[in-house]
DNA sequence: TGTGCATCCTCTAGCCGCTAGAGGATCAAG
DNA sequence: CTTGATCCTCTAGCGGCTAGAGGATGCACA
């Protein structure tokens, strides 16, 4: 089992070191072994961990999801109805801020193809911005997104 | 002109108070004047103000843009090339995140569609996330998305 | 005139998911 | 033996709020 410094596993899995030492503070990932200067010593398998940890968070997944679908993975005798809710809610949410941030994007082409030259007195941005009820869209509130 | 508490102010604009107070503190709002028990005044100007706050961070401009945009509405003799700008970054990071949501949204279906009943151990949920290479999309690390 | 509830005040801490930096120890190559 | 890369822990900060403690007013109704 070939043995990987912090250092390594970063570049192996293009995640920063900050950032591996946070998972494993928050338990996503286990302590690993130590040296006896204490540097952390990683095996393959963390590899491996590191990077369904990375791709789950690619793909949005927030940290708790992340801790359940990890532990579905260990253990491979569970059922799996937890993870098929898990993507469908993900593929949810996803979709939802597609829709939002497609509404956006109307308005804000609607803003950008009405630019003006000239002083901030007529510029149709501010205007826009000012006033809502120029607006086709009810763009509500947008929720928190967190990382996509 | 007349005069707001800070809980009318809010339900006017739909903002929450504790928000208001935050845009103060970070001078998005201006220093309200008081009553004698330290009460906060709004008059009008500040629901106006207040309301292109938030109609601007519904379409996702970041604090410092809408200093910038909150800036020129103050001064109309200026040039608006900067609210252009501005809104043309807006539109460009909202179509870029259209875009990788779009990628994300085609992987998570195929998760979804795949979805297996039974045991962790044959999910095609699981087995995506630990094995990037049955990807289609090189959903590149998102950025940070704030709010939309 | 009391009373009781709504609203306001300030202040601090927490949310998510990292990221950055200080200040120091250790390793590995030349 | 030196030098520079890498590692360690710890704390604080990012954006944009949100929540809660603990207390002072304001206002309607009896």
């Amino acid at each position: 089992m070939p043995a990987h410094t912090i250092g390594k596993l970063a570049k192996a899995t293009d995640v920063k070191i900050p950032t591996i030492r946070f998972y494993e503070q928050i338990g996503l990932l286990p302590e690993p072994d130590r040296t006896e200067s204490d540097r952390r010593v990683y095996d393959d398998k963390a590899v491996r961990r590191l990077a369904f940890i990375k791709h789950a968070r690619q793909l949005g997944f927030p940290i708790d999801a992340i801790r359940i679908l990890l532990d579905l993975s260990d253990h491979p005798d569970r059922a799996c109805d937890d993870a098929n809710a898990l993507a469908q809610d993900q593929l949810t949410a996803v979709e939802a801020k597609i829709a939002k941030l497609q509404a956006l994007r109307a308005e804000l082409q609607r803003m950008v193809d009405a630019g003006c030259q000239g002083q901030a007195a007529e510029c149709r941005v501010i205007e826009t911005l000012a006033d809502h009820s120029l607006c086709q869209h009810d763009h509500a509130t947008p929720e928190r997104m967190a990382r996509v």
